[in-house]
DNA sequence: ACTTAGATTTCGCCG
DNA sequence: CGGCGAAGTCTAAGT
């Protein structure tokens, strides 16, 4: 990785045009070939950077970073003024990074344990497809009755619109017209919930410990 | 700025647990407090971060940097095995990023140009606003028929939807009740095409060279 | 302070 | 390689 701290003027053309007028920043190359630009403000985001895959063309007073998206060109034109440092650290492969408890993961021991979405519902399938999308999980309940259930994280009106277009498209098969919908998640929104109820939408939240194992069901929601 | 490069673990609580194994990495410290770890490869996002307000605390070989997301705690850590280099750096104040070619500009464009978004439209107002938002663009043709318009840079299903329900709040004065829907973007996405079309509204891909007066549009297709 | 909508979104998965 | 959905989305603007 290579660290250079210069005041320059940054120009990118490409998806838009912008410009970044002369003043003392941080330009990071990466050994992916990435580049970016930071400020001493404005966290997370550079201000202004290159995907890889992407060209490097350095001259005395300037770098030059290309890539060919498509038809038109992306451009990133650094005009160096001055050099204050420029050092290169050679830092080998990082172990990747471990994540847990996203939607996937919440997907995933749904479609092991469907139970948690309702009484005697099993699994028919995962990503079952529609032609606007795949619904998360497809299940049958005792009395053979079709059930989409939309997996989120945090269950938002979004989510209710997206299981209602995909229950829309699938009733108009004859043979699961009579599909439920249930909209299973960590947190469900107030909202949610009452737009989900208006359209016959079952609301499920769903504890990740439980699924796990780690920790019995509340029991005390029946008391 | 405040850039070191060291051999560090770093691990992440808060909306997620994350761990970074040991290796070799860029700690960027920005005077705003926000804190990135960056590795040598995987562009733009850092691998681990944590965005302003925050605080940061120092030991001997532990960075712990915390933030108060609500009743929880969002939580860096980071191990530091061994630094390879430690610099500060006084950047001051730089200017902000100038942009041209974002949603705003494209609006502006089809508010001066709105043909391109149908033949014989003529403008009638920017901004028209209904009790659930404004719509973009709305317009009247040579019949005098009304128009809604919603501007996109990509064109996805949650803008149609965004303008179905546009439409059918301004349908309900009788005066508009004729009032055609089009969805205006650089790029529309199939899906979204589909569920526009199924609702009867017109899908437009514009050019913004086109717009610019900077390129002719493409003949060929009417060829 | 909270909510909403845009982003050169980026990222990852699956076709 | 393209399309779609999620993200610790982040970020800026409006209320």
């Amino acid at each position: 990785m290579r660290l250079i701290v210069a005041r320059c003027e940054v120009r990118y053309t490409g998806r838009l045009d912008a410009l970044l007028p002369e003043a003392l920043r941080l330009i990071m190359v990466k050994s992916d070939g990435s580049v970016m630009v930071h400020a001493d403000h404005g966290s997370y985001k550079p201000s202004n950077w290159m995907t890889p895959p992407c060209v490097i063309e350095e001259a005395e007073d300037r770098i030059v970073v290309r890539k060919f998206a498509g038809a038109t060109e992306d451009r990133l034109d650094i005009r160096i003024a001055e050099v204050v440092s420029d050092v290169t650290h050679d830092m080998g492969e990082a172990a990747a990074l471990e994540k847990d408890g996203v939607e996937a993961h919440l997907q995933e021991l749904l479609a092991e344990q469907p139970h948690w979405c309702g009484e005697g519902f099993r699994l028919v399938r995962r990503e079952w497809a529609t032609d606007i999308g795949p619904v998360d999980l497809m299940c049958r309940d005792d009395e053979d009755g079709w059930i989409a259930i939309e997996i989120k994280r945090v269950g938002t009106i979004d989510a209710v619109e997206q299981l209602s277009r995909y229950l829309t498209r699938i009733r108009l098969d004859p043979a699961i017209a009579d599909c439920r919908g249930v909209l299973a998640a960590q947190q469900i929104k107030p909202q949610a919930r009452v737009l989900a109820e208006s359209r016959g939408i079952a609301c499920v939240e769903v504890d990740l410990a439980v699924l796990r194992g780690e920790r019995e069901p509340d029991l005390t929601l029946f008391a």
